[in-house]
DNA sequence: CGTACGTTTGATCTTTCTCAATAATGGTGG
DNA sequence: CCACCATTATTGAGAAAGATCAAACGTACG
């Protein structure tokens, strides 16, 4: 460990998941990967490839869509510095989402058979890669509770507490703000919603004194009010609720 | 292999996401487990619990899920013979969800210390659950894009393709129809609607002669239309695009 | 300093919800 | 086998949340 390293960030989050000895990490930290600076809207990974080589995000936003038929798009995740954006292609081949970058962004491509032999030989790590995928899962049951069955008002403070909370969690967040990437359109396809609609539901959180707007920047002054709107409750972020594994 | 064991239905399932070895099904097959018969309605997981143990659906049908605060209710998942019930649990604490049974059902119940043991020193098991995870992430993400771009007729057509499809992926599916066994409180618990409304859409898909209803059985004569109304495409469901691993 | 992009706002329209009443179904005990 | 009861499904009328379409307004960046 000691010095950093540029996996540094994805070490720390994976450490989170599953019990790294000091050669996990190491082996970790030894995978050859190259630096690649995206973009805003570069995408990385678009639907029906077959990827050779996975990415992990190192800094900026990114999130996976999809679009039916009809052109209409869904945002069905975020990812955040940190987050591994390849997993699924490890062990499936065809890509069933687009992954894009919100503003620029870098990150560290690795082959993705680089990461199966890691993952092979070191059982931890592997283990952290699933647990990870757990979690992943967890977020996306939550958004769906959120898409299903709950209004406009309660779907956009969910997704700025859960934001808040794994911005924080990474480490990147600051006092009472915090720099909010998305444009309103990307809050719209994230929420099942009309840009339209997401811009009046966002004036009614702040013509209730929940939010403060400044430029792109987002203030939550009390945290209270809006986790009761969201009906937010953290525990499907497992943040802190390791298990097993030594 | 050679003769049939209680857990064949989930091997044969996780063989379809790895190359796993003779003696890696062995291990498996020799996994200490007691089956459980599991009545209508039965809740395997609550949320807020912390397992100790696992389960593999054996026989019947099951379902995931969440409510918010006000008590509406949303199913973030089904499951099919064969699945894992509990791979949230291997590597994270607090059940974030709720399993519950559609009908009678049979599960087989393993101790997740010894699932863990397994994975740690199998990795090719290990690499099965990864992708069996990352399979299950998949579609909950086309979920996603269901309840948040899709009518209600879309929803619907949706839900019966995939149905059917992973019913056949399991070969428990038969000729022209299929028991579909959940009410219609439940479809719309799925599908993020009310059950009135999911009566008059399966009123609107039976009026178009696009299915057929018997009792609690379902017909669809001809799946092309349905595909079509429903947007849906099964790459998602990644029914046979395995990699890696050897 | 102009142009593209993002946001706000209004008027109108649709889908789906809500509430409620009725009908069918299925399972159970007699 | 039948009668009963609980559950599930159907249908209607009215209300509401959010969509759609369109225009005007900001803002940021080349």
């Amino acid at each position: 460990m000691a010095e950093t390293h540029v996996l540094e960030p994805v070490i720390r989050k994976l450490r989170m998941r599953a019990l790294l000895e000091e050669d996990d990490c190491a082996a970790l930290a030894a995978l050859p990967c190259t630096i690649r600076t995206l973009q805003p809207s570069a995408y990385l990974i678009r639907e029906g490839d077959r990827p050779e080589t996975g990415a992990f995000l190192l800094s900026g936003f990114a999130f996976s869509h999809k679009t039916t038929g009809e052109g209409a798009r869904q945002i069905v995740a975020l990812h955040l510095p940190g987050d591994c954006l390849d997993l699924q292609n490890l062990f499936l081949r065809d890509a069933d989402r687009n992954v894009q970058m919100i503003g620029r962004a870098e990150a560290a491509i690795v082959a993705l058979e680089d990461m199966r032999d890691l993952a092979r030989h070191r059982p931890a790590i592997e283990a952290a890669l699933l647990a990870e995928s757990l979690a992943d899962l967890a977020i996306s049951r939550e958004w769906l509770l959120n898409l299903g069955r709950r209004d406009a008002l309660g779907r956009l403070a969910h997704l700025l507490c859960e934001f808040a909370l794994r911005l924080e969690a990474t480490g990147c967040a600051e006092q009472l703000g915090y720099e909010f990437p998305m444009t309103q359109e990307q809050v719209a396809d994230a929420l099942g919603l009309t840009p339209a609609h997401v811009s009046r539901t966002l004036k009614a959180l702040s013509d209730r004194e929940l939010v403060r707007r400044e430029k792109r920047r987002v203030y939550v002054p009390d945290w209270r009010p809006m986790r009761g709107i969201a009906d937010f409750h953290e525990r499907y972020l497992h943040l802190s609720d390791r298990v097993g594994n030594g």
